[in-house]
DNA sequence: CCTCTTGGTTAGAGCGCTCTAAAATTGCGG
DNA sequence: CCGCAATTTTAGAGCGCTCTAACCAAGAGG
């Protein structure tokens, strides 16, 4: 009954009291140097340290939350994790968890809304002391309301709602340099596969139209998301068009390599047919049978910059709205090249 | 105070108590509600969810947790993040926790021994009710005090150790189906590219040698480990071979796409003049572009049976070892043909 | 010799919940 | 209308920790 259900027969773990009473002090002379207190003496701390290490003592961090009211960790939100941006992103916010102490949560909603939402009431029942929500499905309602529990910082959008930080990159101008030079290469015929209600994806079509607009051509979007089945069933649509276009910008690079497949699949050469520019420069576009034109966001550093700033709401005390916002570069590679004669 | 630090200002989350003295009853009958305790009156149950809604409560897992000895919550530690072999796993993981009721905590190693012993400390202290360690850099020794804890299914690999469950594949075999492919397409310089401390490793790379014995074949084994980097860096070392093979046979199929970017890049071309095979059968090998020949690996249904093992511990109570071994099968693509003239 | 500090230590009251055992209510046959 | 079993509800004791305030030496200052 007090052996852990289904494990090995063992012991029930050591508590505070049972340290203080091998120590031979109280139980708040423990909790001081478990929490690395400066106030004890040399002495009793290495006496308690000792039967602490004697005794396996681990402490609960459910009790310890629940009497200090914080938990020391944040909760992280991720969209996907079969996109390697995303574990870029968490590369960087880890990094500077792990520098400052705290621990953090990861969930992921697979891209779906009701998943996302089921994560994000879980991390809010182990009341998280924020909350890092990276290209999140989730609604503004369920954003802003869950920041009034938490501080949160969003990655890859913005909200306007107090106790909401974000970081993102500036996408429209990203996606404005990416068609800019595509129209330098000569292209016209150029077509944006959305990114559907994926954060990023309206200023990213944005810079898309803004860009054509100014160069006075005609604009074509095609729906999609942010997942490589739907870059591949896009370029299925484009291939149904009486003209095929010489280039594609997608909404990120997973939908890129499912279009290039798919592209690839049906006999067209990239980038000799049809150029295709991507979006993020995770690790799959650097591949070099991938070899995707994209438009690099520095997702480290973001993910960084978002455990930063959850963490000056947190200890800070910060209380005005933030709003990082990266600058994208474009990188070439090999999968877009002039446009057909 | 009672404010959330940092967060928008709010007043206290509402807890058990509140909602009791909100709907007029004892805090025990609003516990018996929030958990769907068959034996609380439909009146009393419509009350108690009304004002649970009113004051809209959300239970606290850690005082839950500390109070049921219990966290209905499951630890999954993941080696690499940016391998989406270990998505695929987390997905069935996933799936098997949602249908049952159970939460999951996830978190990454990042390929580092120490920090993956982080990540099961922290798991610990959170008192999890079990733990699915997916192809651990964790010692047997960590691993099998961990089990004394809360129940334990490894992924990947064993250890004949109380409370340490596994769901693995019969790399042997797999590995043995690879080489014998190779030789029967009439390779004969064969090279492995090892994955070092990985689980798995030993068994795959004991696969090669006996099927490359077994054909009276030389053997080579370079170092290396689960990473593309690795990969890249040990097809540098077959550079410099003053013959080069005429076929791989890496660990995994993240190693397997940076061999193939290092030799590619030397100007070699792939099959034509090497081939290559892989392991796990990832959606990276399964990308066009890549098309990697590759030993596949039930990924999801892997997931789902080391989430159904570590829940027969938990509330089945079962405490015999348990080990599940699925059977790998070849996945030819076009990284791989017949040997150079 | 007494009061003040000050650094070190501790008692004890929670944190928000679950769980056991007992109490209150209800239904029903006699 | 009573007794008894079944059903529903509740009191109250924790779970393992933190935190406040008080306590206690031991020296400093008057």
């Amino acid at each position: 009954m007090t052996a852990p259900r289904g494990s090995v027969k063992g012991t029930r773990p050591a508590t505070l009291e049972d340290v203080a009473r091998e120590a031979g002090v109280s139980r708040a002379l423990v909790s001081l140097v478990m929490r690395q207190k400066p106030q004890v003496s040399q002495e009793r701390r290495t006496r308690v340290l000792a039967a602490a290490a004697a005794l396996r003592y681990r402490p609960n961090a459910m009790a310890r939350s629940l009497a200090s009211r914080h938990s020391n960790t944040v909760g992280v939100l991720l969209n996907d994790l079969h996109n390697p941006f995303f574990a870029e992103i968490a590369d960087g916010i880890e990094r500077v968890a792990r520098g400052r102490g705290y621990r953090i949560l990861l969930s992921t909603g697979s891209r779906k809304r009701g998943r996302e939402e089921a994560a994000l009431e879980a991390f809010l029942e182990y009341r998280v002391d924020g909350l890092i929500l990276v290209s999140t499905l989730l609604s503004a309602a369920k954003i802003s309301q869950a920041a009034t529990l938490a501080p949160v910082t969003l990655v890859s959008h913005t909200l306007r709602s107090p106790g909401v930080d974000s970081v993102l990159t500036d996408d429209v101008h990203g996606a404005e340099l990416a068609v800019t030079y595509l129209i330098e290469l000569g292209h016209r015929r150029i077509v944006h596969i959305d990114g559907g209600r994926n954060p990023g994806s309206r200023p990213r079509r944005q810079g898309y139209e803004r860009a054509m607009d100014a160069a006075g051509l005609k604009r074509l979007v095609v729906p999609g998301d942010f997942s490589e089945g739907s870059g591949a069933e896009a370029a299925g649509q484009l291939l149904k068009l009486p003209k095929l276009p010489t280039a594609v910008l997608t909404s990120n690079d997973m939908a890129a390599t499912g279009a290039m497949d798919r592209l690839a699949e049906a006999g067209y050469s990239i980038p000799g047919d049809i150029s295709i520019v991507g979006y993020d420069n995770t690790s799959l576009a650097q591949l070099r049978q991938v070899s995707l034109t994209t438009v690099n966001q520095p997702r480290e550093e973001m993910g960084r910059l978002a455990m930063q700033t959850v963490l000056e709401r947190i200890e800070g005390g910060r209380t005005e709205t933030v709003s990082h916002v990266t600058t994208p570069t474009l990188v070439v590679r090999r999968s877009s090249g002039p446009a057909p004669a």
